[in-house]
DNA sequence: CCGGACGCCTGTCGGC
DNA sequence: TGCCGACAGGCGTCCG
């Protein structure tokens, strides 16, 4: 998916088109994305006005009162805004409607991704009770990534992937993060020194903050509001560069497969 | 509580 | 050329 850079791209880039406006209402295609789009949309959302477009780790949230809309973009998911005309195609799920004739159209093959309703005044969506700190805040320093670790004998590669220690971090950023910081991805989490703990947390704002700068990364699904990609890709260390010269010491970066998943790193660099 | 396996989907790519 | 398995940005659920 779609990992913080990505879904905080979408978001900046939406902002403008959706705050101040009022949705009109939905179209759904397709409701059997991961969990089933809520039958009752369209009337939930006609005549709402949005007052605000907020994230939580890979969590979109569209507040127009008395509810609040939660979208999650899965591995293949991304938001394009479009003129209410524009013909849907394949993986065209769902359409939410704008006053200003244009519609936020999600897109997501593989139907890993979920759009949630719920009531603002009422409890939190379930999904969002239990993420861990944003990495991008003060609340995420290596004091409490060193704490986090303690005990743990998970690597520490799932262990920065787990959003109950931190959210927003998937495959590529804690790869590329993993990379900046020295550490191998199948090091024990629990025998993270208190320094790899704070070099892995600098490391990991600086990655997600240049991928921001530059939209985000795309593999192949990714898109911008405005179908652009995120040029990070071409700024990738270690992810996806399997044989190829590390940047920094030219050794060959290593492909290895960890909990059903790839692991690039520099055999060199990383320790 | 923790950690690992599984399942949910479709598309693409490489090897035979 | 065609088929088939492996793999791809995620994550909730289940089981030991």
């Amino acid at each position: 998916m779609p990992e913080l850079p990505e879904v905080e791209t979408t978001r900046r880039g939406l902002a403008p088109h959706l705050v101040g406006h009022t949705f009109t209402g939905a179209r759904v295609r397709n409701p059997r994305l991961r969990w089933p789009v809520p039958p009752d949309l369209a009337q939930r959302l006609a005549d709402r006005p949005i007052e605000a477009l907020t994230r939580r780790g890979k969590y979109l949230l569209i507040h127009a009162p008395p509810g609040i809309t939660l979208l999650h973009l899965g591995m293949s998911g991304s938001l394009r805004l479009v003129t209410h005309d524009t013909p849907a195609g394949p993986h065209d799920h769902v359409d939410l409607c704008l006053d200003s004739g244009r519609v936020l159209r999600l897109h997501d093959p593989r139907r890993f991704g979920s759009l949630h309703w719920f009531e603002a005044a009422g409890p939190p969506h379930p999904l969002l009770t239990r993420l861990g700190p944003e990495p991008l805040e003060p609340g995420f320093d290596g004091a409490y990534l060193h704490q986090a670790s303690r005990g743990r004998r998970v690597s520490i590669k799932s262990l920065v992937m787990n959003a109950r220690v931190v959210a927003g971090i998937g495959n590529i950023y804690a790869n590329e993060a993993l990379f900046l910081a020295g550490i191998r991805p199948r090091r024990a989490a629990g025998r993270i020194t208190q320094r790899e703990a704070g070099d892995l947390v600098a490391a990991l704002r600086r990655v997600l903050k240049e991928a921001l700068e530059q939209g985000g990364t795309t593999l192949r699904d990714f898109v911008r509001e405005d179908g652009r990609p995120g040029y990070f890709t071409q700024s990738l260390r270690a992810y996806g560069r399997a044989g190829r010269p590390c940047p920094v010491c030219h050794t060959p970066i290593r492909q290895i497969p960890q909990q059903g998943r790839s692991s690039y790193y520099c055999p060199r660099c990383q320790r």
